[in-house]
DNA sequence: GTATGTACCTGTTTGC
DNA sequence: TGCAAACAGGTACATA
């Protein structure tokens, strides 16, 4: 599952490889990861070709790559999201569904958006190079250098939900996923469900540092990967999933102190964490 | 503005 | 063996 560290390791793998090309030809091969484009698949295909990319962005999860006009093409992961740079004449691999034909040093080459479950997508925000308006409402992401943590320390105590959830929430900080927000918890020794309220500022900075450092160590690992489901461009895995404290470790023994981990359902996805070293606090 | 629940989507796993 | 249900979960949207 592709959060800030997964993402930001497929946008430094596609920087050097389509900055400066131009998209010669697109072929959408399945209409729904283009769904947000109104005119539909064949005007969102008609409406790239002719594009010169720049130097592709990122904010959060959401990546867009920037035209030299002004315009950008927004990508989202979702779940299953992948990027993959083909020679034209390779095979086409499972769930593939945006074909897009670029032009430029080196001879053409195919950047291929594949999805399996498509809760990504594609899409063309005008005027969107410096900051699409359609990911204006996401937060900075703590890899952002205007990110203020005690700023969003001091929004997030004042929150009236789980800190779990406000760790998910994208309008207060984001990039923060399922699987990083149960690492940051388990090491900040703190169940989800402990009301963000109930924190000091001092212990929600804290868990905001937390994230980031635990963000930045997948990144130098090439991210986190259980499956095929998240790869670079060049379709190899990150090994931070060897390195998880917590997420997906139901019934193991806690790394640190060896109560076996539980899972809970909570809102709509599943938490893992200590029962011992990560007890509810009631606030 | 804030908080919460649900739909979207498909391959894999689990249960009967 | 075969089918159905559960599960994975980020975001948009509706509702309160």
């Amino acid at each position: 599952m592709p959060e800030l560290p997964e993402v930001e390791v497929v946008r430094a793998g596609l920087a050097p490889l389509v900055s400066g090309r131009r998209i010669a030809a697109v072929t959408v091969l399945h209409p729904r990861p283009v769904r947000s484009w109104p005119g539909g698949a064949d005007d969102f295909a008609s409406a790239l070709v002719g594009r010169r990319f720049t130097e592709p962005r990122r904010r959060g999860k959401f990546l867009w790559l920037p035209f030299d006009d002004g315009d950008a093409m927004l990508a989202h992961l979702g779940m299953s999201g992948q990027f993959r740079l083909n020679s034209a004449s390779d095979p086409l691999a499972a769930h593939t569904r945006v074909l897009l034909d670029l032009v430029g040093e080196g001879g053409p080459t195919q950047l291929r958006f594949v999805d399996q479950r498509m809760f990504g997508g594609l899409g063309l925000s005008p005027g969107g190079a410096d900051l699409p308006r359609e990911v204006a409402h996401i937060a900075r992401d703590p890899f952002d250098e205007g990110f203020d943590t005690l700023d969003v320390a001091h929004r997030l105590v004042r929150r009236r939900t789980a800190v779990k959830r406000a760790l998910l929430d994208q309008t207060l900080v984001s990039g923060i996923g399922n699987i990083y927000a149960d690492e940051s918890l388990w090491r900040e020794r703190l169940h989800g469900e402990t009301p963000a309220d109930s924190l000091t500022v001092r212990k929600a900075a804290s868990l905001l540092r937390t994230a980031t450092i635990v963000m930045r160590e997948a990144l130098a690992q090439g991210g986190t990967s259980f499956d095929a489901l998240y790869v670079n461009v060049n379709g190899t895995s990150g090994y931070f999933g060897r390195a998880l404290d917590a997420y997906g470790r139901e019934g193991l023994p806690c790394r640190r102190c060896g109560t076996p981990m539980v899972r809970q359902a909570f809102a709509n996805r599943s938490s893992c964490s200590c029962p011992r070293c990560q007890r509810r606090r009631s606030g």
